[in-house]
RNA sequence: CGGGGUGUAGCUUAGCCUGGUAGAGCGCCUGGUUUGGGACCAGGAGGUCGCAGGUUCGAAUCCUGUCGCCCCGACCA
């Protein structure tokens, strides 16, 4: 029979204590809540001594799962839209995430170092991408010095290191010899994101892992590209997250080719299109399909160029409507962008829909699309009667480029504006009478077209991007100088890539992945706890005895332990254990004890396991072991 | 930046249309009864109703402005 010893609330002994410090009544009160002194200094996390604030209910401004059980799992409270306070749960599961990263990535080759996040402008002035990234960043206006006016801000706060990193290799790396080097941190980046939204999917200071590598030559790079989506690879099957790495777009880093590793969910903000009999999968932003087929001969044209008038029809749809009945896939749709301050002139099919991100390999720095003063200044009629046969154009000179997609080649004797208003041309046919510069990938591909590889209908679904690997090349490095000299005394750019994982973005995406009606279901390894000894009697002192021993002996097997000593009832200590979601809980109650067991169960699994008590190491032992080894040790 | 919404106690919110002393649940504090899946009873603390103007005898409520937040879009290294 257990004695019962509340250390809490018991009448004399305590009584007695607080009548030593002979204060008031307050300060007597607070002596007797103040923690059993034995608990202090303890290795083992105590509930009671820690600070797991758990809400009941989700914060209004929460909308999808992951989000809200960030907050009422009590891992992170929000100071303003898009910064958010790890709390002392929520910080573990970022030491776990970024331990593992780091031994993966020194696995893989890198080696790490820190970098300032406050960057002198300047740096990213001289670099290749300042139009674009001065939006995003956050600008400090001066030093105090009062040298500068406010219009030119000697500091931003980093959004990413290529700036820093490059000249840094500049000085200090010259030779071949000292060549290949990969560089990397793991730390806090800022960017000004126009609308931070779902937690900290899309924060504006978040924790990424950001690497550099400097290679003497392209197959070098190639090898430091592979080496590193190995190292991804590894890191997100060891975190428990299922992240498939995509084609992707390059965007404004440019480079060659790169790699996004998305963790599928409905919630991510990206379409992943992807073909599961050739195993192609790309970023919608990046995937092409196979719509023109290799040796696609142009339709013959069949019939004289005409004009028609179409009085106000401006839209595909109305072309499409009686009396004129062209089908979309018929039509030429004619934009007008403006690249670097130039206007240019894209071509797709009426039925397509561009892709902007294509638009990237023009090589254009900003670009964006024309206002209709600019359209009529340079095609000589307003959208909607818009086209690029030869001749029509009111001020070609004027152009940068007219680029179509290579989906146009399947119209034969289409239809077109023809850049007058209200009027239309027929029987347009691309060879004949288009004026293209140059034909690329420039529509957005849709879910059902044959996949470029296999030809199979091409599926979509959304993802969250939580890694992203780049091959850059040496865009960098030769706009910093980063060069070195090779043993024939020549002076060569080094080749670079640059890869980042969003860490705090992939501690939201685990939760997105792996959670469930009663809350977070962590995976082993970036479990904040692995271990929760659940103590129904923390009053009783037999009963704290034994789930001190059991802690202990989790701690040796590996585990990280946290004991719930709460003087709470079971439903909600159950209920707070199934929302912050540590692996396994051994529960420690009046009842079991009475029959001399308690209880094992997996956060994953509705089944408990009744242990008895002289079984009890040996089975807590045994079931860590398991977890940890199919957790991958 | 465009469109929509919203702001009331630590959290979730009612009240606003139709102006008349600001309510509830959760949480918190005190006492008691409970004690294996978010207990119960009694008592209590806590709100310049985002902020600033205006209308009015009187504003959480109506008007104007402003700020924050949320959603959609645009954007997204």
């Amino acid at each position: 029979m257990l004695r019962c010893h509340d250390r809490r609330a018991n009448p004399s002994a305590e009584r007695e204590q607080s009548f030593v410090g002979g204060g008031s009544e307050g300060s007597q009160l607070r002596l007797l809540q103040s923690p059993p002194l034995v608990w202090l200094g303890d290795s083992m996390t105590h509930w009671s001594q820690f600070f797991i604030p758990t809400l009941k209910e989700s914060p209004a401004d929460a909308e999808i799962p992951s989000h809200k059980l960030l907050i009422r799992a009590g891992l992170v409270r929000k100071l303003s839209g898009g910064l958010y306070t790890y709390m002392p749960l929520g910080l573990r599961v970022m030491q776990k995430l970024t331990e593992i990263c780091r031994q993966e990535i020194n696995a893989g080759g890198g080696i790490e170092l820190w970098m300032p996040h406050v960057h002198p402008v300047e740096n990213w002035q001289d670099g290749p991408r300042w139009a674009a990234a001065r939006e995003i960043m956050f600008r400090v206006d001066s030093a105090g010095d009062g040298k500068r006016g406010p219009r030119e801000p000697e500091f931003v706060l980093g959004p990413t290191h290529e700036e820093i990193i490059t000249p840094l290799v500049k000085t200090e790396i010259t030779s071949y010899r000292d060549l290949p080097k990969n560089f990397y941190q793991i730390g806090t980046k800022f960017r000004n994101e126009i609308r931070p939204r779902y937690g900290l999917m899309r924060a504006r200071e978040f924790v990424m892992m950001d690497a550099y590598s400097f290679d003497a030559h392209d197959e070098g790079a190639v090898k430091s590209y592979f080496a590193m989506k190995s190292a991804y690879e590894r890191f997100f099957k060891r975190i428990g997250a299922l992240a498939i790495a995509v084609e992707a777009d390059t965007g404004v880093m440019g480079g060659s080719y790169s790699h996004e590793f998305m963790v599928p969910a409905e919630v991510g903000d990206d379409d992943i299109i992807y073909c599961e009999e050739s195993g192609y999968a790309a970023n919608r932003e990046k995937a092409t399909s196979g719509l023109v087929p290799a040796g696609w001969a142009d339709p013959a044209p069949a019939g004289a160029l005409e004009e028609f008038a179409t009085p106000g029809v401006v839209t595909i749809a109305a072309l499409e409507a009686a009396p004129y009945s062209v089908p979309a896939d018929q039509q030429f749709k004619t934009l007008v962008y403006i690249g670097d301050g130039k206007p240019f002139l894209v071509v797709l099919r009426g039925c397509d829909e561009l892709e902007e991100a294509k638009l990237g390999q023009l090589g254009f720095g900003l670009f964006r699309p024309a206002t209709p003063e600019e359209i009529v200044a340079v095609m000589g009629a307003k959208p909607g009667s818009l086209g690029t046969v030869r001749g029509t154009i009111a001020n070609p000179a004027a152009l940068a480029g007219i680029f179509a997609d290579h989906a146009v080649r399947l119209i034969g004797n289409g239809t077109t504006g023809a850049n007058k208003d209200g009027f239309h041309l027929r029987n347009v046919n691309v060879q004949r009478d288009l004026a293209i510069d140059r034909f690329g990938d420039f529509r957005r591909v849709k879910a059902g077209e044959p996949c470029p590889k296999s030809g199979q209908p091409l599926k979509s679904r959304r993802g969250i991007e939580v890694g992203h690997i780049f091959k850059l090349g040496t865009k960098y490095s030769e706009k910093f100088g980063a060069v070195y000299t090779d043993d024939q005394k020549q002076s060569h750019p080094m080749v670079m890539g640059c890869y980042g994982i969003g860490v705090s973005r992939t501690l939201q995406a685990v939760i997105e992945q792996s959670h469930d009606a009663d809350g977070i279901v962590w995976p082993w390894t970036v479990a904040p706890f692995q271990v929760l000894i659940c103590l129904l009697d923390p009053q009783v002192s037999e009963a704290l005895d034994l789930a001190r021993r059991l802690a202990t002996v989790a701690e040796r097997a590996g585990a990280d332990v946290l004991i719930d000593d709460r003087m709470e009832r079971p439903g909600v200590k159950f209920k707070d254990a199934d929302l912050i979601g540590i692996p396994l809980r051994l529960t420690i109650g009046g009842k079991g004890l009475k029959e001399g067991i308690v209880e094992l169960k997996r956060r994953s699994s509705k089944d408990v396991a009744k242990v008895s008590l002289p079984e009890a190491e040996a089975r807590l032992s045994a079931e860590i072991a398991a977890l940890s080894a199919a957790a991958g040790g």
